[in-house]
DNA sequence: CCTTGAACCTGCGGGC
DNA sequence: TGCCCGCAGGTTCAAG
């Protein structure tokens, strides 16, 4: 999936097509998951107006008229499409959604890790996929104080640390491996560790790296396409992120690629101390 | 409480 | 060509 600046990007783009179009019809398939799909969509959305969609974490939400959301995550291979007027049904389609004015949005998902999930918006403090999500990145209480708080005591990987959607939402395995090489600090070091000046640059390079990547319309690997079908172009300034072998753009030095609670790490062991 | 590793699922590219 | 292996942007759950 799509980290977080992957999934600002698609909301920016159906939001800008899809906000006030009303649903006319509903399809969706049979095959859970991450959890099965709530029953009777159909019967959930015809009729309801698309009034905004937000973005908490990695999750989009689809706010519908009548205090109604749709949550969407992407998982690892989700996509999520505009078309205009029906097109044939493509393998691994889950989830269609027509609206009136013509405009077909289809959910996509080969490996099948993403969510679909439909609730009344004011249940949402309490929705078991949101409530103990950590703190947003871009938001202004994000500051390198709050990030101590967050790392405070813990023995773990800063790296491993840093995807953990409780410590910090958003940042997933490419952002994790470019915002550390940005802060010249080590994957490896033990999360509570850092020095207040670690986490100062550490805070800073992660809110620069998500913005200059928003910036550039999300970042594109085989699985992920915008939501008009634009492929995003972010992948071409990764400095670290699969560039094991390749000289490091600070220092020359080879990049290297370890692996850390089953992901793949990439760093300039010269630069991050 | 914390940490680690496996599991979920499909597709693709590389090596033989 | 075909097969087997490792790898892929995420999250949850069990076990230590």
């Amino acid at each position: 999936m799509p980290e977080l600046p992957e999934v600002e990007t698609v909301k920016r783009g159906l939001s800008a097509k899809l906000t006030g179009a009303v649903v006319q019809a509903v399809w969706h398939g049979k095959k859970p998951l991450r959890q099965p799909l709530p029953p009777t969509l159909q019967s959930k959305l015809a009729g309801r107006a698309l009034t905004a969609i937000d973005r908490r974490a990695k999750y989009l939400l689809l706010r519908f008229s009548g205090d109604k959301t749709l949550l969407l995550h992407l998982g690892m291979s989700g996509r999520l499409t505009i078309s205009e007027g029906p097109l044939p049904r493509q393998t691994h389609d889950h989830l269609v959604i027509d609206f009136a004015d013509g405009q077909r949005l289809t959910f996509n998902d080969a490996r099948r890790f993403g969510v679909v999930d439909f609730f009344t918006s004011g249940d949402e403090a309490a929705h078991p996929l949101l409530a103990h999500l950590g703190p947003e990145p871009l938001d202004h209480s994000f500051t390198p104080a709050c990030l101590g708080q967050q790392l405070k005591n813990r023995k773990t990987a800063l790296k491993v640390a840093l995807m953990d959607q409780q410590v910090v939402v958003g940042v997933g395995n490419i952002y994790a491996s470019e915002a550390l090489f940005r802060a010249k600090i080590s994957p490896l070091r033990p999360a509570g560790s850092l020095s207040a000046h670690e986490l100062k640059s550490l805070t800073a390079a992660i809110k620069a790296v998500l913005k200059a990547a928003i910036a550039a319309g999300g970042s594109s690997l085989r699985d992920y396409v915008q939501s008009d079908g634009e492929l995003g172009y972010f992948q071409h300034r990764f400095k670290v992120y699969g560039r094991e072998g390749q000289p490091c753009p600070d220092c020359g030095s080879k990049i290297e690629r370890l692996t850390q609670g089953g992901r793949s790490t990439f760093w300039c062991p010269k630069t991050q101390i």
